[in-house]
RNA sequence: GGAGGGAUACCCAAGCGGUCAACGGGAACAGACUGUAAAUCUGUCGGCUCUGCCUUCGAAGGUUCGAAUCCUUCUCCCUCCA
């Protein structure tokens, strides 16, 4: 006896550059399919250019959810990314298409197919207080702090890895246990699809470094510049939001305030994607058991098309 | 033609007689990662037969027990005066 086979899902993981758009439109051309974006970035609502969103005809053409959902000034992560996805997911498939999340953000992809332990959700105030003792006495203070509460956390962390020690305080002061025995005691729950997972990986990461310069510099020719301005302008924002954080973004905003000059915010915007490309290549060969498509290859549309009817149409 | 300033490892840049294979920063490469992830953090980063040795601080000489650091000449670059 065979059980009934779960509904399909289709992920494209691939660095920044990659193709990852034109792939997913492939797709949709050809499919009954629905996008999905896994992008920590495309999230925030004008962020256009620096965040390489298709542009709006595109988006009209082949809509993508879980893009321009919040604001720059809001904060998103990978536990909501979740719970939309699989929002989405359902409506999807309850609607007899297939969904296909497509995206560069490798915790959400992680997130969505191991799930997340049952942990406590961020707390801004706690953070802030936080930082303002951190401010003061340095972080290493804080992680002998951590050392006391949760020996087994602060062991794996560096004592200056500020993001991770503040996470882990958080949560002893909010569920009152430590982060370790809360991972410990957590289960991994695959939802229930049958996923084709493709990773989209340059075969010459020197290629994809001149792809990732090239588009820098059209975002750049195409008004990022101005994008920042008016972002800043229009919103309160500060360079520690996620979304001022984001690459790009940060480069332009420090060059804005006269911190280096125009060309070396060229060059730093340029470093910083590669940088990004490369965590998020390392991600992809590390931690998903996905099927490599190079996506260098002129073809890669069509390969990633032959594949997923390939695995739709058994 | 004259007067100054400068040449340091892949790049920028500190050092100005010994503790210098040479502070920093960037790049590159490797790694970690559970509600910030386009984030945050770590390691390596002249060569080797690697608790030591060898070759490096524009080039060639010199002074000194000892030089990237002082002197001389040369090459190249920048500024100013003609």
């Amino acid at each position: 006896m065979t059980t009934p086979r779960l509904p399909p899902a289709i992920l494209i993981m691939g660095p920044t550059a990659s193709g990852k758009t034109a792939a997913a439109m492939a797709l949709a051309d050809r499919l009954p399919v629905e996008l999905i974006s896994v992008d920590s970035a495309q999230v925030f609502r004008d962020m256009d250019l620096g965040t390489a969103k298709p542009d709006a005809d595109t988006l009209a053409r082949y809509p993508h959810r879980l893009i321009d959902i919040i604001s720059p000034e809001a904060r998103y992560s990978a536990a909501q990314f979740r719970e939309d996805a699989l929002a989405a997911m359902a409506e999807i498939t309850a609607a007899g298409k297939v969904p296909v999340l497509v995206g560069g953000t490798m915790l959400y992809f992680r997130a969505l197919l191991l799930g997340l332990a049952d942990l406590p959700k961020a707390d801004p105030a706690l953070r802030a207080e936080i930082d303002a003792e951190a401010a003061q006495h340095g972080w290493p203070a804080l992680h002998a702090k951590l050392a006391v509460l949760d020996p087994s956390t602060a062991a794996r962390l560096h004592p200056t890895d500020a993001q991770r020690i503040q996470r882990a305080l958080e949560i002893c002061h909010l569920s009152s246990r430590p982060m370790s025995a809360l991972l410990a005691e957590s289960e991994q729950q695959r939802p229930p699809y049958d996923f084709l997972e493709l990773a989209l990986l340059p075969s010459d990461r020197s290629v994809l470094h001149e792809r990732i310069a090239r588009r820098f510099d059209e975002m750049l020719l195409s008004g990022l510049d101005d994008e920042v301005r008016a972002l800043r302008e229009r919103y309160t924002l500060s360079l520690d939001l996620p979304s001022m954080r984001c690459v790009g973004y940060r480069q332009v905003w420090e060059a804005q305030d006269g911190l280096y000059s125009k060309q070396d915010m060229r060059d730093r915007g340029i470093f910083a994607t590669r940088q990004l490309a490369k965590r998020q290549i390392t991600w992809l060969t590390n931690s998903f058991s996905a099927e490599t498509l190079d996506c260098l290859d002129p073809n890669l549309p069509q390969q990633v098309f032959e594949r997923t009817v390939r695995f739709l149409a058994p």
